[in-house]
DNA sequence: ACCTGAACACCGTTCAAGT
DNA sequence: ACCTGAACACCGTTCAAGT
């Protein structure tokens, strides 16, 4: 065994996640990568298929993350909402990448989970996943839309979007049509 | 005056569109967009800038036609959600970049008069703004998670659709919090 | 005036050759 | 066993030269 590895798999990750946040994802290049965990860019094909499967873990990776803040937010309705917009507002570029094909569809169910009980707590069991995906649909679109910038047109952001979440509250809540 | 135009925007904006939706942004490289007008690919830099301009120019197109099919919509909430959702399934990698920096504000917010006036029609003037962001957001994430797929998890798509603008137009019409 | 071939920088990817 | 230089195909972009 001549030559041990001079990297990870979760080091590549790690660093190609710090290149999308800082120069988006034209940025994330293989050579950009190689460069920063001090390799090459043909070695990173040992550990990664191609760029997409790369781009796939960066967002797997994204995705478990998203989760652990949900778990550890407040477990109401209101504290994951909160931790979700505040992961959006960290993570922007990584954030855009989590509704695409990218994402993989186990993750996204792990990392919902915490939603999926702050609505059960606020309407029960049985209408707990229509009124999860409600939230989730309304939450992931309003941040879409305020990191594409779609908020311009004046307003208080912040208070738009508690607007928003205090009339899902009651209204799910109250009663289910 | 020895060389007439071979080309209009008005044509390598089509032929851009036709290339994003059958093969996706990354499709769209201006080799591919030249080919298809009939000319070399520095022919297209007397039109746009570089790229991105392409790529901008084609979300505003994009944005204008789904502004003409919100306002050819039946113009009660429904018919406008109906609307949205269908233009999505048409043009999905379109939509895809409605809601990112391509897009420009004030074609955003001529697109979006008709779900302005369907909301005042709901809720009277004063709540239409909040109420026309709180659906748009809603119907927004709704479609991006669709066309990520990430309903996979059973169940009827159709039918969440419906329950959610069910649900979000008869909250919108009795209380404001 | 518009278009193009040629050129350059850059990227993804492969692979034979190094250690 | 892992890493790399070299190579190839492809893309965005510029520009001098064609008509």
């Amino acid at each position: 065994m001549p030559s041990p590895n001079r990297t990870t798999n979760e080091e590549v990750v790690a660093a190609a996640q710090e290149i999308l946040e800082s120069g988006g994802l034209a940025a994330l290049t293989m050579q950009a990568v190689a460069a920063r965990v001090g390799v090459r860019a043909p070695s990173l094909y040992k550990r990664f298929h191609d760029r997409d499967a790369l781009v796939t873990a960066v967002v797997a990776a994204t995705v478990a993350e998203l989760g652990d803040r949900l778990e550890r937010a407040s477990a109401d309705l209101r504290g994951v909402a909160h931790a979700y917009r505040a992961f959006a507002h960290e993570r922007p570029q990584a954030f855009r990448l989590v509704f695409t094909p990218y994402a993989e569809e186990d993750a996204l169910r792990r990392a919902s989970a915490p939603v999926l009980r702050a609505a059960a707590a606020l309407v029960g069991e049985t209408d707990a996943l229509p009124a999860a995906r409600l939230f989730t649909a309304w939450a992931t679109g309003f941040l879409q839309m305020e990191l594409a910038g779609a908020f311009r047109l004046g307003g208080n952001v912040d208070e738009a979007f508690d607007y928003g979440l205090e009339h899902l509250r009651s209204s799910l809540a109250t009663a289910q049509p």
